[in-house]
DNA sequence: TTTTTTAATTGCTTTTGTCAAACAGATTTT
DNA sequence: AAAATCTGTTTGACAAAAGCAATTAAAAAA
């Protein structure tokens, strides 16, 4: 993949600031008599619970091993760490945090949140927000053991100022990318959202928000048309949450939603070109009921219908 | 300002994280005999052209005077930097490199680069921006000369998918947590956009979206409604770009579109309580033209009509 | 003028980290 | 099975990075 300069420079001038800013974070840890090297190895201790070795930890952390060895040793005689020496191999010792390395741990953690705290003071709520999220983006992206788990997505099920536009947006620009569809996309999505909300009533009609900090990153919603029939609509989950199962989750839980309001069946309007969500909805028991070739959102495309009877 | 315990874990954790990786970015350094501390000198001294003395450098990088002093003297030596004496004051020296030392400088941030390029290699340009992106933010939020200037900002005069969503996400987000408005403020908006995208017409309506990167932080919109009138609508401003002058500029050309296409008059409707707001519009020569008390988006608000004259 | 303060330097020390050799247990080769 | 090789860890020697305290010289204050 090529890289793009602009991103280069930024990544760079972005180092530069962090290195500065990195001296003041970790200032407290000469309180402790700790080098940065020597937290990094306690961290990744308490990470690998029991079954670390001296060689792990050189291969993880980039130590060299003789540098690494004093610092075992002095955690040794300073009662951090305990030593367990493996039954398969006489050269190897099972590293493993004390109860009071793991304290140790924790008061350092404790110095680093007051730090944190001190740089955070002077910004407002919003920007405290805005900050943990660009850094989570970061890491995000940046590292492969911190990619998004389904633990990490939260759910909602109210509405509030803001989500129907932002639902609004991500159909819009996620079908224009995906799928190549025009602006016409938006326009219907907004009419769609336009009679929802003109005629909003909490007893049969229900959305429902993925979540990712207070990010939408999915939604659905069962909109009740008429006494026994409710429409699903807006399924959706941004690509980059993709595959942690939250669409199934966004499905159960609208039909859920169109049971327990008595509803008899729930129908939805899709194209046959959205291969994953047909696939998805077959497998929880919707089958296809109508279908029409036309002219749409500046392609040809295939309208189908789906319905599922809820008893 | 209270903070936010969720934040600091993250920030703590990020500084974990990138206590690492900034390992392997600054490995390079090593390779040209730098210390990072080295290093920041260097940055700084080019940053302050000329006037910079080495108090300034200890007060600014929390650097030891004594290591400084040191450092300072290695690279005389090695013609890296040169001093001059003061004129006011004969124990101050200014520092500012040599061409010698800004080569180096720019021979370090070439190999930064090849660094950054390789970490950046495997991810996509999506990514990649969004890394960038992320990174600015972090920046931004935390450094008080990252400050966003006007020139950061861009303009847009085309609508593209998921824009008019995110601009009623805008709105609704934003006028609940400044003004208080309810849902229906955002069923409103959303009813204007329906309108808008039923009958889009390049000849008549003209949107303007103020941008920061690929990030919708302003927009304002004449829509021509009649022969002569035209409607003034969606005109905000995030409130991290206030106070750029970015409202004006979207107001001008607002205005200047609205001439152009010959209208004979602009008319927008408002509350009395966007006090900036109103405040711009009479500045630009709009007058209130009407008002009316009446509940609107949960709040007893006066609604107000502005115009102007197009000649 | 004397005293105090301030900018920078120097001497001494500790901490941090690197490199190469040594060592001991494990594995492979002969 | 003995020798050779490889691997995980330790040790010795050393260099670089960084901090602390005392010193010097100019400036400012008393």
């Amino acid at each position: 993949m090529s890289v793009n300069p602009e991103v280069v420079r930024e990544v760079s001038e972005f180092n530069n600031y962090y290195n500065s800013l990195a001296e003041l974070l970790n200032r407290h840890l000469a309180d402790n008599n700790l080098s940065l090297s020597g937290l990094r190895v306690l961290v990744k201790l308490r990470e690998e619970e029991d079954q670390c070795t001296a060689g792990k930890l050189i291969a993880n952390l980039g130590i060299d091993g003789g540098y690494l060895s004093r610092i075992l040793k002095t955690f040794e005689t300073n009662q951090l760490i305990s030593k367990r020496k493996s039954t398969m191999d006489g050269r190897t010792w099972y590293l493993q945090l004390t109860p009071k390395g793991r304290k140790l741990l924790e008061i350092l953690e404790e110095g680093s949140a007051q730090q944190v705290s001190q740089l955070l003071e002077p910004l407002g709520t919003e920007q405290q927000l805005a900050l943990a999220g660009a850094m989570k983006t970061v890491r995000h992206i940046l590292s492969d053991d911190a990619k998004i788990s389904a633990d990490d997505i939260t759910f909602r099920r109210d509405l509030q100022p803001g989500d129907a536009g932002f639902i609004m947006h991500m159909h819009g620009s996620l079908y224009a990318k995906e799928a190549g569809y025009n602006l016409d996309y938006e326009a219907h999505i907004c009419k769609t959202f336009y009679e929802f909300l003109e005629a909003y009533n909490s007893s049969k009609d229900q959305v429902f928000l993925a979540m990712h900090g207070n990010q939408i990153i999915g939604s659905i919603a069962v909109l009740g048309h008429s006494r026994y029939a409710t429409q699903m609509r807006w399924f959706l989950v941004h690509p980059d949450y993709r595959g942690l199962g939250i669409g199934q989750r966004l499905l159960t839980e609208a039909i859920n939603a169109a049971k327990e309001k008595l509803f008899q069946k729930i129908y939805l309007i899709t194209t046959a070109q959205q291969v994953p969500a047909t696939t998805l909805f077959k497998k929880n028991g919707f089958r296809k009921s109508g279908e029409k070739h036309m002219p749409m959102w500046g392609l040809q495309l295939t309208e189908e219908r789906y319905e599922i009877d809820l008893i």
